[in-house]
DNA sequence: GTAAGCCATAGATAATTATCAATATTTACG
DNA sequence: CGTAAATATTGATAATTATCTATGGCTTAC
């Protein structure tokens, strides 16, 4: 057949024809005379090139190419349908939903993210799923999220990921300790010090103890504090030592000091993450889109390394 | 979307332009000018209502819309292929496979169908699978057979069955038995001759035991034999009497004696069947038509109950 | 800064399409 | 056989489409 010519109108006219069972009551279906439906099918018939009806029982019945027809236009147009939902389901934009799954050591960056979002676009709704690392993971394999937040994203074929923030994590002291007056110095050095520790879990305390594990130093005298905050607060009182993601400190004009210490800050990333097979929800890609645009708005130059572009290529 | 102006031809370009990410370069793998397809991709974004292109690494790639068309249009576009392929199989006609499951006790009655339309239609190739009831059911189950030749259709929602072919079955007996002398006979005055039988399932021992049950009757000698060819001579020759198909004896121009039993010739017939779930192949299709029109030509009248229609009907 | 590529726009034209009203033809049915 | 209903054909027209050539704007590469 001659595809070229081939219209979905003509389509949709066939289809018409082929449920009625009749020209004439197809065109006043269509709201057209029943000439035009005639011809229509005249030609849509020269395009196939082969005869596509037969009367039967009275009635217009397809033959059996024109059967074949009839669900390959039934097909095509469903696709269109299909697409059409997902256009009007675009055009919307600022509504929708889409889900997220968090490793829990993520879920303090959460709110850096979503509340200038959020904000912005009151009508988007989004679900957390918040989990350790390998629930999470179990979440992606089994695509049950849009879109994933990790420090360490997974490996694997279906996994298309994105770095967004840097998360240097610093060494902090009052600024009256001992080890703030010195230019260089080694952790060796510290290794009696008491240090104010994040629950652990928590990505800055995985990311420090992994440190220290490699190293093989040992720490003797840690206190654990559940707060980024009090931890910063009990640092400036002079409580003790603590390693922290530089955020923290930037944004409370933090009075401590910066020790020196060779390897640090330690550098993390957080990750965006996607499933390659799953197609991203109209609000995900938009939520992406924002944060690739808007990131430098929220967030110090800096801290910010943005490869979320390669989450928008690909099939969605 | 307005999806009345949308051609496929628009979409062949569009998908031209996404693969090589250039409107040159996608005119003139089209054939066309540069200004053409410029105009084309310009009508389908109207059409569609949004961007569905957009510079990107000097290359022009689809946007989030852009991307889902692309995927609609590859899948609408291949439905067509489908169809197309379709088509050119349909337009061969005469070649093409078929495949025909048939039960064991229904193999003598394929030449009889089979030889006139394969000397009609030479190209066309046709698988058999013979086997016993249950394997044939299953395979009909798996819908590993385009076609399927019973004596009792299976029961169940998929199957489409017509009948083709009355199938008396006759009671004979050598020229010279005594009863072969009798204007009318009762049975139970047989019910100590000797009777050749095929083999348990054979679908004429079924119809005749099955009878024999209702009647309560009870043979007390028989004789297993496993083909009908066989049986009939046997019968010639003296060595009892036979229930057999009437078709049997017709071709082979027989020399028996019919019992005038009452109740006989017990009336069965011959389905054809196929699995409404199953796309006919063409050449199967074109069988059954075949088949349908010409039955007359190489069988007695007397014979024919064609309901063949049934199967031509519906998805196919 | 200039040439080479790419793209968009404009203007023009032939072909095709969508559509109608009017009329002819076929089919079905009493 | 005659009439009503359904279809097909014809003739006409406005709209749309497919296509081209010519031209100008914008990037990019040297």
């Amino acid at each position: 057949m001659n595809i070229r010519h081939l219209t979905f109108r003509l389509l949709q006219v066939y289809i018409a024809v082929i449920r009625t069972g009749s020209i004439s009551q197809a065109a006043s279906q269509l709201h057209l005379t029943q000439p035009t439906v005639s011809q229509q099918i005249k030609r849509l018939t020269e395009a196939v090139g082969e005869e596509l009806l037969e009367i039967r029982e009275g009635q217009y019945q397809p033959t059996y190419v024109g059967r074949e027809l009839y669900h390959a236009a039934l097909d095509a147009l469903g696709r269109f349908d299909d697409f059409n939902s997902f256009l009007s389901e675009a055009a919307q934009g600022n509504k929708g939903h889409f889900s997220l799954g968090v490793v829990t050591t993520a879920q303090y960056v959460l709110p850096l993210l979503l509340s200038p979002y959020t904000q912005q676009y009151p009508g988007v709704d989004v679900t957390f799923n918040i989990g350790n690392r390998s629930s999470v993971l179990q979440r992606f394999q089994n695509q049950l999220d849009d879109l994933y937040l990790f420090s360490h994203p997974p490996t694997g074929d279906h996994v298309v990921s994105g770095r967004f923030l840097r998360n240097p994590l610093v060494l902090i002291a009052p600024l009256k300790h001992w080890a703030a007056k010195r230019k260089s110095l080694k952790f060796s050095e510290l290794i009696n010090e008491r240090f104010l520790m994040r629950e652990p879990g928590s990505a800055t305390r995985m990311m420090f103890e992994n440190w220290l594990r490699d190293q093989n130093y040992q720490l003797h005298n840690t206190l654990q504090i559940e707060s980024n905050e009090v931890i910063r607060m009990s640092v400036e009182t002079g409580l003790g030592l603590a390693v922290l993601s530089e955020h923290t400190l930037a944004q409370a004009n933090a009075k401590v000091a910066l020790l020196p210490v060779k390897d640090f800050p330690l550098i993390s990333h957080w990750y965006l993450v996607r499933h390659s097979d799953r197609r991203l929800p109209v609000a995900a890609h938009n939520f992406i889109q924002y944060m690739n645009a808007h990131l430098s708005e929220w967030v110090d130059e800096k801290y910010i390394r943005n490869e979320l572009d390669l989450l928008l290529g690909g099939r969605g």
